[in-house]
RNA sequence: GGUCCUUUGGCCGAGUGGCUAGGCAGAGCUCUGCAAAAGCUCGUACAGCAGUUCGAAUCUGCUAGGGACCUCCA
């Protein structure tokens, strides 16, 4: 079999992986800002990643998957008047930010289910590792790569970068950044307008505070990600994730951070997903055009033209290279509820089928091709995630287990042995590894008790010719959602709109 | 303005120097009491122009459109 190769963004090529430590993988994914809902865009890195972790384990490989949190910086709760962070009101009539950070994060934990990602080996918050944010700035002061102005802290970029490759994993060219006449807020404490902050002074009004070495402050944007990543998975580890958008500033500085204070470049291979587009443009709170995954899931949005399942979203998004962007619209979505529902109605077709042994049928062409198809499914994951090509490949096998079913063509076309590989590998990339469910459930026995006598009534009518009663099972139970299907050889199935 | 990416059939999207991805929608047919599923068949696309090549949608250049980042951003 083929290895494993993943595309570097830093080096800008699909490259060979080798994990540092052997048998074991440390990956870290940027997570969400709790201050505020998720949206369909921030559902992509968390399937994306979840898919990787999924295979870099059924791989074989023991993964450590730290996912943070991020729930200290300025917030506000969208909606609500500023001037509730002033501290004239009672304490219960305040924004409180735990509060806030709770909400979401369990907003966010929740859609997660949804999508059935797994949860991750660890999922750290920010505000739970002030001390070592705390320690990782006076590291890097102590280097020489930090200054204090005011009470907040920034980084020597001009220097990092007079001995370092500042700038390569975004390709940005420092002389560029320095040359910026942007106006952009703290600006005037910096050197240069290319420094960022480690640790930021708090204004009164800040609702977010911690004691430091420099005063009453909170920490920048980017030193909780170097600090948890190195506490949890070492000064280097393997895979760094996230969206394209954080390449720069974010991923940036903390690789100047990290190499600063723990004297080695952080990561091995950084992984980007590319963004969701709306009408061509990249779903986001500044370009007004977000579609929160609440709305998505129950439909209450006016682009949406109805609810889509998680799961319709998860497939979705494996439809797709997880580098390439992925637009969005109601005919897409639409088009991939149809397909996932066509794949797992067949897969649990396919689960469901006991061989059956005939001799002579055995169609040599059919069997080569099938177990051809059923190697790429490796071949093409270990292709940088090329889970689109997958599913292509499983919807080619698709015909030909209905075809079976149906007694269309025997199931001893293929060999058991095959047939056998057919079964298991379906079973391992839809569920395991895809994370793939059904839409309906069923799992209800009392339903199903009542739709098997529903079932055997109809059946009864239908060989008496008594159509009458047989149509209005079938049509009463369309009216609540349940579609009745006749199947080859008598028997029939049911499910849930 | 700078850096980078992208442009594939009605829609979504793989892929890539020669071997017509796939899904959805659409058309026809088969099976079926009817329906729904399912099966079979069909559309022959790669922005434009020029070049490299025996051969390019795939490489190069130019032109045009779109986008991302340069600021919090998945």
């Amino acid at each position: 079999m083929s290895e494993l190769k993943v595309y570097n963004s830093y080096s800008r090529q699909k490259e060979v992986f080798e994990p540092i430590t052997a048998g074991h993988v440390g990956m870290y994914v940027c997570g969400p800002t709790v201050s505020g809902e998720s949206h369909l865009g921030h559902a992509r890195p968390y399937i994306t990643f979840d898919v990787i972790f999924r295979y870099l384990q059924h791989l074989g490989y023991k993964v450590r998957y730290v996912r943070n949190i991020t729930d200290a910086g300025h917030f506000e709760e969208e909606g609500r008047d500023a001037i509730d962070k002033i501290s004239s009101k009672a304490v219960l009539e305040k924004l409180e930010p735990m509060e806030l950070v709770t909400k979401y994060t369990n907003l966010f934990h929740w859609a997660m289910d949804q999508f059935n990602t797994l949860k991750p080996s660890i999922e750290p918050t920010a505000t739970g590792h002030i001390v070592e944010q705390i320690e990782m700035i006076k590291a890097i002061i102590d280097a020489g790569y930090g200054y204090e102005v005011n009470g907040s802290v920034y980084f020597d970029v001009k220097k990092y970068a007079a001995s370092h490759d500042y700038g390569k994993l975004s390709g940005r060219v420092l002389d560029d950044l320095l040359a910026t006449t942007r106006e952009l807020e703290g600006q005037e404490e910096k050197r240069e307008t290319a420094d960022f902050a480690l640790w930021k002074n708090a204004a009164p009004e800040h609702i977010m505070r911690w004691q430091s070495p420099w005063g009453v402050g909170y920490p920048g944007w980017h030193i909780e990600c170097s600090a948890m990543a190195t506490k949890y998975l070492g000064a280097k580890f393997d895979i760094h994730g996230g969206g394209m958008d954080l390449l720069f500033p974010h991923h940036e500085s903390e690789i100047a951070q990290s190499t600063i204070c723990n004297h080695t470049a952080p990561v091995r291979y950084w992984m980007h997903n590319n963004m969701i587009t709306i009408d061509g443009r990249k779903m986001g709170k500044s370009y007004n055009n977000v579609i929160k995954l609440t709305e998505l899931f129950s439909g209450t949005h006016p682009l949406l033209a109805k609810a889509y399942h998680p799961m319709v979203i998860r497939f979705f998004i494996l439809q797709t290279h997880y580098r390439s962007t992925l637009d969005f619209s109601n005919e897409a979505l639409q088009g991939a509820e149809k397909g996932l529902k066509r794949l797992w109605d067949t897969y649990e077709k396919l689960q469901k089928l006991e061989y059956i042994d005939q001799d002579n049928v055995v169609d040599k062409e059919l069997e080569t091709r099938i177990t051809k198809q059923l190697a790429e499914f490796d071949e093409f994951m270990n292709d940088d995630f090329g889970t689109a090509r997958v599913l292509a490949n499983m919807f080619e096998i698709v015909p030909v287990i209905n075809s079976m079913n149906d007694k269309i063509i025997p199931i001893a076309s293929i060999s058991n042995d095959v047939f056998v590989l057919l079964k298991e590998k379906m079973k391992t990339f839809v569920e395991d590894i895809f994370g793939l469910k059904g839409i309906t459930e069923a799992d209800n026995e009392k339903l199903q008790g009542v739709m098997d006598l529903l079932i055997e009534i109809r059946k009864d009518a239908k060989s008496k010719k008594d159509f009458v009663t047989s149509d209005k099972i079938r049509n009463e139970l369309t009216k609540l959602g349940i579609t009745l299907k006749d199947e080859k050889g008598g028997g029939m199935s049911w499910n849930i709109e």
